[in-house]
DNA sequence: TAGATTGTTAATCGATTAACAATC
DNA sequence: TAGATTGTTAATCGATTAACAATC
């Protein structure tokens, strides 16, 4: 398990191999070659084995990879076998979509906390968590022993909350504000640019000539 | 304003230069240069200059760049000048998300229709619209003139969902389950790879124990 | 053994960055 | 004019793909 330039885009594409193996897994096959799942996965073969190579020697000569055992093993290096308490910051429309997304719960991301500055909202409840204080963010996800924050708050909102959320001892953060958060060295930052790829779209259309 | 080669990553790029132009503009700066563009997007100037050189010529040298006239540039080049009709497949929680998140009106995608399989949902009404069987989506796109599709349906449902936009004409369409759509040519399909980017998150924090 | 498919090296491709003449 | 900053070319860097010896 190697560690040292381990390429961003190698990461993103094992969660997809996961996926992956899962349905072929769910279709009762036990091996897959990196042909088959370099098709499924629209890539080609030597970038699939490139990439599980970073991560160790999973597959055999000749005959390919063990479909469950790989499985488990992107499962475990991605770290999604434990559960992972989660703190939510701003529930606005995409917060309260996050917290009733499925999506997080079926990785272990567990919704612990969740916060907004808004004081019409705050004390109020959400699929059973009482909104929280923006500005206790820290010392509450302290209490939580929180591990990750997602921030869902408006652009303007979203560095202050990243600060209390860092002040709280937070390591890791997803951000779906539209702004380049400044965080000091140590503190991973995965942004979703929902604003960005949804401007791409009409970009493509607006070439040509489809809107 | 060229197209034959223009990467996916400059054009993503010129929607972060919009942004971020936006906020130059509304501080009361009339002129910006490529250095300082580059420095609040944590890039490097010389590829702001280069993304830039492939939609115009829009600087002048010792001066840099008029902030609004590039902004409403940049806005024209990604047609979000027009308003765009759009379908929702798939009304559940990420769907009624979607249909709340202001961030689609606010770039001129307006949501005309909205669909979902399930026959406890079809008929209620969510947002002020009707949910509509999936079945129909082909027709009731033709009828509403629906140029963006928008799936937010579960992975199985999505590649049925896709089929029936493009019957229905659709060009462009924003993908949020996880799964590659298989699509004819001259159909452009974005994702929004969400589940990725929160197991890239887990990775990270537990390559580094800190989970 | 023969056939298949891995892990890996080398070749290719594309994107980023540095450098600078052109020019406001 | 002198200083600043563009657009552009060349150099660098990194990622993808092809090819193949190793090996099941």
């Amino acid at each position: 398990m190697e560690s040292y330039k381990i390429p961003k885009k190698s990461v993103e594409r094992l969660s997809i191999y996961k996926r992956i193996l899962k349905v072929i897994m769910d279709a009762g096959f036990t091996t897959v070659s990196s042909r088959e799942l370099a098709e499924r996965a629209g890539l080609n073969s030597a970038q699939v084995r490139k990439d599980l190579v970073y991560f160790g020697q999973f597959g055999t000569p000749g005959m390919g990879y063990q479909v469950s055992m790989l499985h488990r093993a992107i499962t475990k290096i991605m770290g999604l076998h434990k559960k992972i308490p989660v703190a939510l910051t701003g529930v606005g429309n995409l917060g309260q979509a996050l917290l009733a997304y499925p999506g997080f719960k079926e990785r272990g991301f567990i919704i612990e906390a969740i916060f907004d500055n808004d004081h019409e909202k705050v004390g109020k409840k959400k699929n059973g968590l009482k909104i929280l204080d923006e500005k206790n963010i820290s010392s509450e996800i302290k209490k939580k022993k929180v591990r990750v924050g997602i921030i869902a708050t408006p652009p303007s909102a979203a560095q202050f909350a990243a600060n209390k959320l860092i002040e709280g001892g937070i390591k890791g953060i997803l951000n779906f504000a539209p702004i380049e958060l400044k965080v000091p060295s140590g503190i991973t930052v995965v942004n979703v640019a929902l604003c960005e790829k949804l401007e791409m779209l009409s970009y493509y259309l607006s070439k040509r000539k489809l809107l």
